[in-house]
DNA sequence: CGATCATATGATACTTAGTCTCATCTTTTA
DNA sequence: TAAAAGATGAGACTAAGTATCATATGATCG
């Protein structure tokens, strides 16, 4: 067995169970997003698929969105980026470095939302959680 | 004595300290920030101060952003709001309701950044954090 | 199979949030 | 009070994203 990695719902499958057509332009946003490992941003999308239209990526990108399997993420900067889901509930580590996107899930966190939540004067409602780090690959690549 | 607050580090002073001249159009965004509850947007600024220029609105905001006076935080859907920060070190409660911005510390949440510290592979060098609340006022207010 | 009709697309205009430029105006300081 | 440093405002520009609308695509039915 080959390095296996959670298993990742697939974007495609997912939209056309919601009952969005798999068109040619949707495909090929997908299959791109599908090979990014780092965070990628709209207009990146756009420069690598110039046959498909600039509205038609932000739309699929919406849809990918509304149906959990894409992540927007802010940067330090508030500069949004993406990245495609790869496991249910999660945060996300993003490399201040090199960009690549990391997932987690830690239970400590799910007891801190229910500890805060009795802390908080109000219902929460949704949350918003990044982490900006330095990554491992990073920290030991020799300086270029 | 009456409703105290926890000490809030004056902007004016703040950006005084850092060698900035503390003139008209900078007093005039400060009086104004700081009589704000609820988290606002720089557009908002502008246009209740028409004698102020947009540019002259950012590059102060910019200032107190640095100076760590002001906090820019993101609703749900990314749009940025801001909030003059009352306490050192802190995160966000944003009410999708009212929009009144709340802060708090729980040594929870600093614990949990050890904790997670220990868990991603790679050095973290800052994080974002932030609860969309509906807050204990509009949870009773009648609905209007 | 082919007509029909909902759906999707792409070009383009627009919006929002913010930065940049540069000539002018204030402050500070000498 | 003159010179230099710093701040301002008008307006052009950029980035990220949405809206509009005429055209194209593709699912379904006869």
């Amino acid at each position: 067995m080959i390095a296996s990695r959670p298993a990742r719902p697939d974007p495609a499958s997912v939209l056309e169970d919601r009952g969005y057509r798999l068109t040619g332009p949707r495909r090929s946003v997908i299959r791109l997003l599908d090979r990014k490992e780092e965070g990628f941003s709209a207009e990146d999308i756009c420069e690598e698929l110039p046959g498909v239209g600039r509205a038609t990526v932000y739309r699929t990108i919406r849809l990918l969105l509304d149906a959990g399997v894409l992540c927007k993420l802010a940067l330090p900067d508030g500069a949004p980026k993406y990245s495609l889901a790869r496991v249910e509930h999660h945060h996300h580590t993003f490399c201040v470095t090199c960009g690549n996107v990391g997932e987690f899930r830690d239970t400590t966190i799910e007891r801190l939302l229910r500890t805060i939540g009795a802390d908080i004067a109000g219902e929460i409602v949704g949350h918003r959680m990044e982490f900006y780090i330095v990554c491992r690959a990073c920290l030991e690549a020799p300086e270029r």
